[in-house]
DNA sequence: CATGAATGAGACTTCATTCAT
DNA sequence: TATGAATGAAGTCTCATTCAT
């Protein structure tokens, strides 16, 4: 996966900043950005010190890289799905789909970006809100399109689903991270379906 | 030299205990746990530097003591609700309004337990984890019971309702902290509906 | 001569302050501000390393005490030199003698002063110009007052004299520290006497 | 790519050789010697960082070689005029005048040498020690001879006033470097004249 | 109970220098 | 000659915790 680069002239400068990203996500995830110190980083990459901070400003700046390359993907296909023809509940389950599947595939990453910025409130959640937000809003405006196109009840603020919606799925995550529930495949295709069962079915029965 | 407090009994080094731990939440909501030094408790409260070590074993003590202190009131007062004869709509209810006037009466305690310990998951969310989910069983509790009375539907799963009334309750916390959402009575009210009506009704319109 | 500060009440607390700055004199004098490490004044002063950190803010703030304390000193020598009545040639020569003199008592002092903070326009120069040049300016002041008397001639600068005055002697003092001159107390006496000759008297013989 | 600079046969390499040079000039003006680094040198100069190291040993043998250059020429200066038949108040005169004639042409040079290296006793001072001492004492042998033959007066150590002479010099240029004097053309031609009228006529008035 | 001085390990960041291409 | 990626030693400052009084 990580491409050689010497084939095609690709300069092996490539390699050495991604190799720190590679790296950079199995130590956060493994010990959580606090705990991890730069030079593990640069132990886990096999790369010198000094080089982290030849293609990063600081700790931090590479956490930030983490997040955003990652999290404007999701907003990316959020942005996707809010263009297509299908119903809300359809493309809520799209949404919830996409986040489900990139922690299925890289779980680490995932688990840094969650854990790390997106509950993280107070430190890298305070510096992304806005793009936090954003993703946040994607959902309010499918729902808003439901509550407008009659399929959704107008009577729940389409901003605090938006929030419940990834307050739920963050729970999700996290329960899978730390193994409160099994993170089979079956159950990460059950849990897309519960998701949006529960915020559009609800609970209650229906006879 | 400093006022003695020992009218009503109430010797003066119990004050200084209280004294230290009411600084904590002040300061740990403002600056957050980690960029909280200790001198800072110890100035908020007024007292020297080591008598903060003279009643607390560590930094970590002190806020395991805020957390443990009210997280307990919490897990009572589910308790209380979950042994009542409401219907399981109700007693939902109930839960979301006990968080949610605890947030009401004393915000920056909420928010060091909600930011500094609930979400992060990572430290002290880790430490406590047990606790926490002791809240999310009750509720999963809750929803069992209305399953078994045929309130509720079968087919999704009680532990995930748990922890997805409590994302959805985190988030709504958050945003009142980061003041994405107004804080107002009504706000607060409004979101206790808002939170049992999503959960149980769902989104979907019914006729 | 360091006060042991236990008679008497003076805490012990003083003692240590004392000893860091003395011990910052002996090790800047000996490898200059740059080339010595925090830890070098903590461990020639015999304290831990945080106590630095607890008495004074930075490194730099170590080396600001050390030139305010003394060039206060200085300026007050100054003051009171030029409130006297004596001509105005005495009274260079008070100043040239106080200076001296300075060096003579605590020569590690005064070199780190002139070597370090004085003559280092680029660094501690920059930041203490002002009290710097406040000395040049005393010196210029008693030669305008001579100019006003008709003891000095009219068609030189007083200002320029004064930035003169100082550079000779922190030559000389220079010439002292790098032994380019012996360092006796005749010599420190000739000196004065030299300084004071060459600035007022001139070189061209007067028959 | 970049231009060859091959016409009139000078190879390219001088020229960057060159500009390295130059540039060191400016940023080690700019910033001081301590706040430049080499890939600050290298910007300004448009070159690769490496190529710094092509030309020169370290960082410090750029400075060498800028002070070097220029110091000897002064010397050279100062050969020259200690070989001619003018009287010595005439010869300090033209000291004097080489020095502030290096200053007007490229300030930043002379700013470099006199701040950084002159000046800077514990560093760059140290080591050009002996070539800084040998502008001191073409002076002095300028003043001897004066004594010899009459001119001044013999009670004044050579020595002292060749160190005094350079220590006005230097004080002088720094008043123009930090902008404490304005540096116009009839002050360079003024301070010339003053710092001679004061070194050999001095302060006294003569009636 | 109360004070705050004293300790020292720890981590980030900088940057001169080297080296492979 | 030219490039800039790679190296790693070094040093400042922070701060939780301990301890003497």
């Amino acid at each position: 996966m990580p491409e050689t680069g010497t084939e095609a002239g690709r300069p092996a400068a490539i390699d050495k900043r991604r190799a720190i990203l590679e790296a950079a996500i199995l130590v956060f995830a493994r010990q959580g950005y606090h705990a991890t110190r730069v030079s593990d980083i640069a132990d886990e990459a096999g790369v010198a010190y000094g080089l982290v901070y030849h293609y990063f400003r600081s700790k931090e700046a590479v956490m930030t890289e983490l997040f955003t390359e990652r999290w404007s993907l999701l907003l990316a296909a959020g942005e996707d799905v809010m263009a297509g023809e299908e119903s809300p509940r359809v493309k809520l389950s799209a949404i919830a789909g996409f986040i489900i599947d990139s922690y299925r595939h890289n779980p680490e990453l995932m688990k840094v970006i969650i854990i790390e910025v997106t509950r993280a409130a107070n430190s890298f959640g305070r510096t992304h809100l806005p793009q936090i937000r954003e993703a946040y809003d994607q959902v309010a405006q499918i729902v808003t399109q439901g509550q407008r196109d009659g399929t959704f009840r107008t009577d729940i603020d389409a901003d605090f689903v938006g929030m419940s919606f990834y307050g739920a799925i963050e729970q999700l995550l996290s329960g899978w991270v730390f193994e409160l529930m099994p993170a089979t495949d079956e159950e990460f295709d059950g849990a897309r379906e519960m998701v949006v069962e529960l915020i559009c079915g609800g609970l209650d029965r229906r006879d």
